[in-house]
DNA sequence: GCCACCGGTGGC
DNA sequence: GCCACCGGTGGC
């Protein structure tokens, strides 16, 4: 059987994607596309369809993307017509929130807001083709074990879809999203707890942040914010909850230039000829990223064995890359059941 | 005052 | 160079 290290993606939308291949459509198009890529050729009862129908993408504008929009905004042309947002109150995803603020679980914020992410996406261990996965609690259930149980197209029979590696991919590389490389074998969040994905906008320094949103809705951004805002505070919660369950490691655009590269340092001469240079030219002018192939990139090293009894994968368990202990070692804290 | 977002930085 | 962590801050 052939055998291929599958990568999995979130695929988002983006202002000025670089990677991929689906041309100009309009939303309705996009729409019926994604939503049939996700229903397939199923057959499908009545309850079926309707939880299928619950957990199609929901394209449609930025409500923020025209009038709205301050021309001077990044998100400002026409390629931002074409966002795919996923709707998380369709599908069971909304964030929980901090109660201040009502509005907060509507899926973007209307000013200079940065991309959402817009769909899920795995690759076939077999065909290496793109198949979307219908939502998040799918797509972490796949990743968490996806070195170990790798993912196939007939994996999709799990939400009634029938397609095998001979059906077209549900998704190319195209001009209107961006993609990311998801780190494999991430642990599903605590019961009750949601593990959120928030992107910045192209050319800031880091690409995403997580949080986890516990279940009393603290919002927790750091493995010692969770052992000392939550685990310590609320000991009666924290039973059963190994810290190997969380994990803040963050997808890897493909687009190279998407985060602003930290300056190198150097001892610059302090003499006239320097002085005299013309300025360095940015990053960003320096040419247009490469189109990566997926589907034919190298695998990622992170292969091998998947996740300990910790929780923790194992490949984060050398010297020196074990965020659980270095936290548990900063905030003192040693008491902790690891699952 | 809270919080989402962002940049900086130290450790590796 | 990457990443985990955290401080700053602007908007609400």
């Amino acid at each position: 059987m052939q055998s291929h290290s599958p990568k999995i993606t979130i695929k988002m939308g983006g202002k000025r994607p670089e990677i991929a291949l689906l041309s100009i459509q309009s939303n309705h198009e996009t729409l019926e596309k994604d939503q049939s890529a996700l229903q397939g050729p199923s057959i499908s009862s009545h309850s079926d369809r309707k939880e299928t129908d619950q957990n199609v993408l929901d394209v449609s504008l930025s409500e923020h993307s025209t009038e709205d929009e301050d021309v001077d905004s990044p998100l400002c042309d026409d390629s931002h017509k074409q966002i795919v947002l996923y709707d998380y109150s369709r599908n069971g995803l909304e964030m929980v929130k901090a109660s201040k603020n009502p509005n907060s679980h509507k899926p973007h914020s209307f000013s200079r807001a940065p991309p959402e992410v817009g769909a899920f996406t795995v690759q076939c261990a077999n065909c290496l083709k793109w198949r979307l996965i219908p939502d998040q609690e799918k797509y972490e259930v796949i990743r968490e074990h996806i070195t170990d149980q790798p993912f196939l197209c007939e994996t999709t029979r799990q939400w009634n879809r029938l397609i095998s590696c001979d059906d077209p991919a549900d998704i190319e590389q195209d001009g209107t999203r961006i993609w990311a490389i998801d780190k494999p074998n991430i642990a599903q969040p605590p019961r009750g707890w949601k593990r959120l994905l928030r992107l910045r906008r192209e050319g800031g320094s880091r690409f995403a942040d997580v949080y986890y949103a516990s279940p009393t809705g603290t919002k927790l951004r750091s493995l010692p914010d969770v052992i000392n805002r939550y685990l310590n505070s609320h000991p009666e919660h924290a039973q059963g909850i190994g810290v190997g369950r969380f994990s803040f490691q963050i997808p890897t655009p493909l687009q190279e230039n998407y985060v602003k590269k930290r300056p190198t340092q150097m001892a610059a001469p302090a003499t006239p000829e320097y002085l005299e240079r013309p300025p360095v030219e940015p990053i960003s002018l320096s040419g247009p990223a490469e189109k990566l192939d997926l589907q034919f990139a190298e695998p990622l090293s992170w292969a091998g064995p998947v996740v300990n009894k910790t929780g923790m994968p194992a490949y984060l368990k050398t010297a020196g890359l074990d965020p659980v202990n270095q936290a548990a070692k900063k905030a003192k804290i040693h008491d902790f059941s690891c699952l």
